[in-house]
DNA sequence: AATGAATATGGAAGCGCTTCCAGAAAATGT
DNA sequence: ACATTTTCTGGAAGCGCTTCCATATTCATT
């Protein structure tokens, strides 16, 4: 069984080094851009690998260096366009590090064991920890003892020694709350997202806040619990309106729920936004495609599972600095249609 | 920079080797599963692998053995549930195998030479190609120069050579057929796809199949052509539904324009589904987002890419069998709002 | 001009595995 | 009984790279 071979059969270092006139080592000092090579000598090693269409054996130098050039990428679901904007992210950056993505499944079904198994028998350079999995702390000891530089993706808790990247959700919910209420709506609905993310409870936390900031009660009946799902804002939003009293807005912790809320409305013959606003959170695709599309917030996820790439090739590059302190990402507030004042 | 250590920092095959007293390359004989290795020994390795905690490493084995136990999955974009499923189905598979999936973007942004150098830098035992980069002439003739095993998921034009997991769609589509015929229609509509695929090709002769079965009369008047596209659903509609005699259903061949009949009926005063049943391909998320949400077929996404994976491994092992028939998967009829009865 | 650092280079020893090869042991045929 | 074939086993040579170590060469300091 024979792996691909390319157009060049089999170049390798000794190749290059001849054709460059030096030796193996330099050759391989400059693809690594040591220091302590002559610039002339550089440019004839550049211009040889050049020539010759020269490509490293990944493997080789795995397994001679003890790297991986492997970065994996832990998460409990990959559905959703959360997590594919993440992945989007993170492959981009990636390239241009001539790193690539291995990703690996962590839902019920899966064991410490297996993750231990995936560290230990791809040994990958460095890990990102999508949520809900950054948050599991027994994957996070696994990943500590064994030393896997790590960065954590919109984690809820802390956990010393380890880089995070998340947004402000605390922030921009409180925000999109206060929109709300600029626009005269006293009685707010809330549609809470999956509780075991923190994010979910951090906006949730901000709603009331706010609410209570502007001196308005929250009426515990038109907060509903959801998932995150489109089924799960469904539902949500059933129990919400069911009531003889209505909130005059709706304010979901995601965009998916949000657009199920404006569906049920539809259903229940009440106009968006003229008898109910409705706000979402994260701006997905669906979020400008539905009718009336959704006021929301811009998540930059793509951005920042860059960043937090860029932050694991820093980390790799020695500079190990100040890990505990999370890199906060900005969000953007989308004013769209379905929100509007309050008649 | 080191990588990983877990809890037996080093134990090699020579470890395995001594402690089950046989020689490495009988160790590796077990590891690989070769032949030729007497039961006793086997048994006693296979002690020494559970006692030592023993983990081959994959570098090694991949440069030595020229296989790489990666198998990278190609696509155009991530978004959406669709590829979600079909990344969680191969990981699922992936992982029983002892295999990883290396996730690669391939869109608009990126040149051939990156997919190549992917393609020599990784090596990977296999690749997985999803539409629509599975229909790329370039790097399907890139994937077959460099003899890479690949199997191709809902591919919508033949390809010599390479293995392809696709759903039944004629199956599917007499199916939807026979749904509307049973709900009492005779009258019945047929929206084209873009003829340039197979499965839109497969999907029309289905429904003409069915229809001739049922010994219903097809109304050439009523059968237009779309090209998948939102807007030429809506074009297809007018056209089919201009006349004075109309169907009392619509088959469309995707949702996408199915959910633009249920907006020309709309328009045109004609409710959806008493006065017009309409039907619809593919379960997009769109599907259940409309009102009133749309019957359709659903792709078992997940299972397509198990499946693909498994062919994938039959490949790999050697058994090259018939590569050029496709693997066809079973669909699921999803019975939603927008058909009914025939008043 | 002499001394020690800083800089630059290559030889060669592995990294942990697979596999070729040669040879031993067991099973088969005559 | 011997000659073949088949089954089993281990030694040792790589796979293509990184890196330790020793050796040159240059540069700044006295």
């Amino acid at each position: 069984m024979a792996v691909a071979d390319g157009k060049n059969p089999k170049t390798t270092i000794a190749d290059v080094a001849r054709v460059a006139g030096v030796s193996v080592t330099t050759v391989s000092r400059v693809l690594n851009g040591e220091k302590y090579v002559r610039e002339d000598k550089k440019k004839a090693v550049e211009r040889a690998v050049a020539k010759l269409d020269y490509q490293p054996n990944l493997y080789a130098r795995s397994l001679a260096g003890d790297r991986s050039y492997l970065i994996g990428l832990l998460f409990d679901d990959p559905r959703g366009d959360y997590l594919s904007g993440m992945q989007r992210g993170a492959m981009h950056r990636c390239r241009e590090e001539g790193y690539h993505i291995v990703v690996e499944l962590f839902d019920r079904t899966t064991t410490l064991d297996q993750i231990e198994q995936f560290l230990s028998k791809l040994r990958p350079s460095g890990v990102l920890l999508t949520p809900p999995v950054c948050d599991n702390k027994v994957i996070l000891a696994a990943l500590a003892r064994k030393k896997v530089p790590t960065v954590r993706i919109s984690p809820s808790e802390d956990f010393p020694g380890m880089a995070s990247v998340k947004i402000d959700d605390y922030h921009a919910a409180y925000q999109m709350t206060e929109h709300l209420i600029s626009l005269g709506h006293k009685d707010i609905g809330f549609i809470i997202g999956d509780i075991e993310h923190a994010d979910a409870r951090a906006r949730l936390r901000a709603f009331r806040d706010a609410m209570k900031a502007a001196g308005l009660a929250v009426n515990e009946d038109w907060i509903a619990q959801g998932s995150y799902q489109f089924a799960s804002g469904r539902d949500a939003a059933k129990q919400i309106l069911r009531g003889h009293t209505r909130p005059t807005a709706i304010f979901s912790s995601n965009d998916d729920m949000a657009a199920a809320v404006i569906v049920v409305a539809d259903e229940m013959g009440l106009e968006v936004p003229g008898g109910l606003s409705v706000a979402g959170f994260d701006d997905i695709p669906l979020a400008s495609a539905v009718s009336p599309s959704l006021t929301t917030i811009r998540q930059p996820v793509e951005a920042m599972a860059e960043t937090a790439v860029g932050r694991l090739m820093a980390m790799l590059k020695g500079g190990d600095s100040d890990v505990d302190t999370p890199i906060l990402m900005p969000v953007e507030f989308i004013k769209r249609a379905s929100t509007g004042t309050c008649k």
